[in-house]
DNA sequence: ATAATAGTGTCTCTCAGACAGTATGTG
DNA sequence: CACATACTGTCTGAGAGACACTATTAT
C-alpha cells in the first residue's frame, strides 16, 4: 500500500456489491435478475446490487441489497465473493467498482418486488443473452453483467467438483437423485446413476444419513433414502466432471 | 445494481490495488514486501500497492504500483486477481477497499528502492509473521496484509494442482527437476522424482521439449533434458497434492 | 403382471505411488 | 573406481466408467 498520501487527494470511487444468485428450477440452472426502471439500460435486466454503505462490510452489503431488491431476506444457502469488476467506463455515469458475489440457494420462493419497485424474476440461464443480440424471450443484461454471470457460472461449475456445495442447491433432507439433478443441471451433462451414488457415498463427509426414506412419488418406484449435508468442506476425492 | 441514484450521494471510497508477488528462492516460497516509512504501521512490512487512478483499470494499477514501489517493471510471469478486502476499519485513516492481485515470477532481480523510497525486500514466507507476535528476524505485516498473504498462498497451492502455472516460477528453458523444486517449495512436501517426471510428461500441454540438454552441474550427474512451457491452460489430469 | 425409480455387483482401464534398476555425467 | 543426478520399468491398489442385475414401490 502506498506510504504517504493526503487523504483528500485519492480519486473518489463508488463501490457496489452485486449478487449472482443461482438456483436450480425445473432441472435448469437459473439466476435471479431485476429489471431496470431508468436509464441507462432502462428495461434491461441486471444483477441485484447497490452501493456499499459507509460503515458496512462488503458481504453485509450484498446480503442487504439482495433483501431490498428482491424481497429475499435471511436466505439459506451459500454466498461467496466472486471477483471485482472495475474497468473504467463500465458504468457510463461514473467510475464504479463492483464487488460481485455468487450465491447458491434451493428453490427460491418467487421474489416479490423489493423496495426499489423493480420487477424481480428468476431466469433460466440459457434464456439470458450472453452475446450482443438477444433472441425473443431472452433477457438482455445491463452493463458488464453478462461477463459477471458467465464468470459466476464457471466458478460454480468448478466448485461442484471439489466442494460439497451442490448440497446448497437442495433443501434438507434430500435424496441422492436430487443431488444428481443438481450436478446435471449445472454441468449440463447426464451422469450415470449407479456410479454417481457410489461416488457420493464413498466420499467422506459429503452427505450423512437422515434416517428416513422419502415418500414414494406418484409414479411409483422404490422410496429413496434421505440424506443431509455432511461436515466436509472439500471433497476427497473430487467429483470429476466428464471431459466432453 | 441499484436503479435510481444521485451520483453525488454515493459514499466515497478509496480503492487500492495491492500485489502479492511470489517467487521461489533457494528452495523457499518468498514474497516481495516494502517497509513502511510513516504511520500508521511505520516500520512494518506491507504488500506493494496504492491508489487506483481515475481512469485506470484495476490490473493496470497493480502493475504500475509494483513498478513504482519496487522497481520491477514489465515483469515476466503471471498476475491474476485474488480477492477484494473492504472491511470497515482495516485502514485506520479512512474507508479503503483493496483489490488484491497475486503474481508468480521466476527469480526476481533484487528490487531497488522505488519512487516511494521505501525499502523493498524479498522475504521467505516462513519468515513473515502470520500471528500477532513476531519472533526475531521476522517481518510483521501492516493492516490486514497477513490475511491477504495467507489467502494468496492458499490460492497458489491450489492453482499448482490444476494449472500449469508452476512454470511461471522458472525461467525458460527449465528442467523437470526445476519444476519439481517449485512444487516442493510451494507445497512444502517432498515429491517422488520418477513419478513426478512421468506425470508431467504424460499431461498434455504441460511442457514441450526445448531441444537441448542442460550443462551438467559441478557436482556431476547426467545432463537433464530442457523444456519450455506448453500450451495447456488447465491440467488434465491434475497434479494431485499428497493429502498429508 | 408392467412401469418406474432406487440401489448393488463386478469388470476393465487409467493413473498415482512405491521402488528397483539403468544411463550418463563429475571427481 | 565412487558418487551424483537423470531417467525407465514394473508392480500394486484406488477409483472412474460401463453395464447388468436386484429391490421396492405405484398402477
Amino acid at each position: 500500500m502506498a506510504d504517504g498520501y493526503d487523504p483528500s487527494e485519492f480519486p473518489p470511487f463508488a463501490v457496489t456489491a452485486d449478487i449472482v444468485m443461482l438456483t436450480v428450477r425445473n432441472g435448469a440452472l437459473s439466476v435471479l435478475l431485476v429489471q431496470r426502471g431508468i436509464d441507462p439500460y432502462k428495461g434491461f435486466w441486471a444483477l441485484p446490487g447497490g452501493f456499499v454503505k459507509e460503515n458496512e462490510d462488503l458481504e453485509e452489503a450484498a446480503r442487504r441489497e439482495l433483501g431490498e431488491e428482491t424481497g429475499l431476506a435471511g436466505l439459506p444457502g451459500h454466498l461467496e465473493q466472486l471477483r471485482t469488476y472495475g474497468t473504467p467506463g463500465r458504468d457510463p455515469r461514473m467510475r464504479v467498482v463492483s464487488v460481485a458475489y455468487v450465491g447458491f440457494a434451493p428453490n427460491l420462493p418467487l421474489p416479490v418486488g423489493g423496495d426499489d419497485a423493480d420487477a424481480a424474476r428468476i431466469w433460466n440461464v440459457s434464456d439470458v443473452a450472453v452475446g450482443k443480440r438477444a433472441k425473443r424471450d431472452q433477457a438482455t443484461l445491463a452493463f458488464d453483467h453478462a461477463k459477471i454471470l458467465t464468470d459466476a457460472i464457471e466458478r460454480t461449475r468448478d466448485k461442484l467438483e471439489y466442494t460439497p456445495l451442490a448440497t446448497a442447491f437442495v433443501d434438507e433432507p434430500f435424496t441422492i437423485a436430487d443431488l444428481r439433478r443438481v450436478y446435471q443441471s449445472v454441468w449440463g451433462v447426464p451422469l450415470h446413476e449407479g456410479n454417481f451414488r457410489r461416488k457420493v457415498l464413498s466420499t467422506p463427509g459429503f452427505v450423512e444419513e437422515y434416517g428416513e426414506v422419502a415418500p414414494s412419488g406418484s409414479s411409483g418406484g422404490r422410496p429413496a433414502v434421505l440424506y443431509r449435508r455432511g461436515s466436509a468442506e472439500l471433497l476427497h476425492p473430487a467429483m470429476l466432471r466428464p471431459n466432453d
